[in-house]
DNA sequence: TTAGTTAGGGTCACATTGACTCTAACTCAG
DNA sequence: CTGAGTTAGAGTCAATGTGACCCTAACTAA
């Protein structure tokens, strides 16, 4: 899962090389991704932010966590290479996929240059379930990861300074949510991005007379007390608003 | 200046290979650049959006016009590579650049698979005199460009819509003046942007309450009617707050 | 039946914003 | 020197959005 950093030095000019001679070759180019999920604080049981996060197995930063992430493979588009390194590695299959940052600094990795296109998703908690296969991948609280291999925790950082500046008017806090869920369970997934709590008639007011949010007419039983009514989310799909469909069929593009 | 894909081309593991090969080796890496600057309309005089562009001198795409851009070289940052290119290109040298998006299609450049890191850039007025040497850089109004090589449309109508989302909250309108501007110039700076017109008391009352613009002293002369007083931005600069210093000495990233 | 808890509707004060009016300050024509 | 023309810049008013509070409805558990 880790040996793509071998495997993309195979296809280059000078795999072993001397430094002069791989200061000449093109940067590798690498796919990583940032997920985020819902799960409840192991103190609070309210709702936090995680990510998963991978061992590594091989020099460099052996033994230290990182973000999954993996080579741009032929005949896969960004997306979809970031889509099948994310089922690969951590067996996530993310609905909300979108493009970070491209991260390009000289000294990122020690041996050889690599420029990292990053990728983050929302998952929704039900899926964010690993399939335990392996014990290297390991859900951190998004707030406290710390000693990231190479400049990871930098990636991290700027990935939640983006999901919560998105929150203040966007519709990613679906993503994190079902296809029906109640208001207090929307109200939540603000609470634990913005972290800071919200007035719950003021939230009311404001989701209603927003677009895209339409009311059911059932019900979430089961509850201690009055069951709340369960909405839906009938907005836009958000991936049209926000970046170009660089995957379509009929472009060819370039420099 | 447009010799650059011959060049990464020439440090790629297959230059003359067949289809098959050429399917195995890694993408090339480009940076490319959408500049924007004010100009004074043709027809009304009022200022509008512009940017230059290249004209391609060789296939594919040879006679059309494309954005400026080139292989991002060794020991060189991605915004740096940006803004030397820029230089080699155009001859401009922007203060405001940023990272707008990676495109990454599967056939935006007919003959080898090529991942663009794009950036852009606003200039001031002033320093938007082309050095004219060449005839192949030419500016065109952002609105009205067609025809342009690779997938090249599609990124500048990506890069406008950026730009209309990004002034609506933010302090980048600066970026399009000198230090000292009226308050007339900097509305005429939105309403080109947002396309759309502005009361000029409002868009007073709005400014003159944010943070960041403070009066001057001075005054604007030599117009035909009451000089109108000169501001100046002393906001922060804005790169730190919109993306991460990838740039950052001591930072080891990659993956 | 009653206590406890959440859902969900409402009120009030305050800030923001669009549309508009009015006066001050300057230039230019005569 | 005088008045017309034009822009700068301050102010008014109504509509709307928002934070901080209520209050009652509806359900569960004891």
């Amino acid at each position: 899962m880790s040996e793509w950093y071998q495997h993309a030095a195979a296809v280059l000019p000078n795999p072993s090389g001397n430094i002069a001679e791989r200061r000449m070759a093109p940067p590798a180019l690498a796919i990583s991704t940032v997920i985020f999920a819902l799960k409840p604080s192991v103190n609070s049981g309210r709702p936090t932010l995680w990510l998963p996060l991978v061992r590594r197995i091989r020099e460099p930063f052996k033994g230290q966590w990182a973000l999954p992430g993996g080579p741009l493979v032929h005949d896969e588009s960004l997306q979809e290479a970031a889509s099948r390194n994310l089922l690969e590695t951590t067996g996530l299959a993310p609905r909300y996929l979108e493009q970070l940052y491209a991260f390009g600094g000289l000294h990122r990795s020690p041996s050889q240059r690599v420029v990292s296109i990053v990728y983050w998703a929302l998952v929704q908690s039900e899926e964010a379930e690993l399939p335990g296969e392996e014990e290297n991948v390991r859900w951190f609280r998004a707030d406290r990861v710390q000693g990231l291999a190479f400049d990871h925790q930098e990636i991290v950082d700027y990935a939640l300074w983006r999901l919560r500046n998105k929150m203040e008017y966007a519709s990613i806090a679906y993503h994190f949510l079902g296809e029906y869920f109640t208001l207090a369970q929307l109200r939540e997934v603000y609470e634990a991005v913005l972290d800071r709590p919200l007035d719950p008639a003021n939230f009311r007011r404001h989701v209603t007379n927003a677009a895209g949010i339409e009311p059911s007419d059932r019900y979430l039983q089961g509850g201690k007390h009055r069951p709340p009514r369960l909405y839906r989310y009938t907005g836009p799909a958000p991936s049209s608003t926000t970046a170009p469909n660089s995957t379509s069929a009929e472009n060819r593009g370039t420099p």
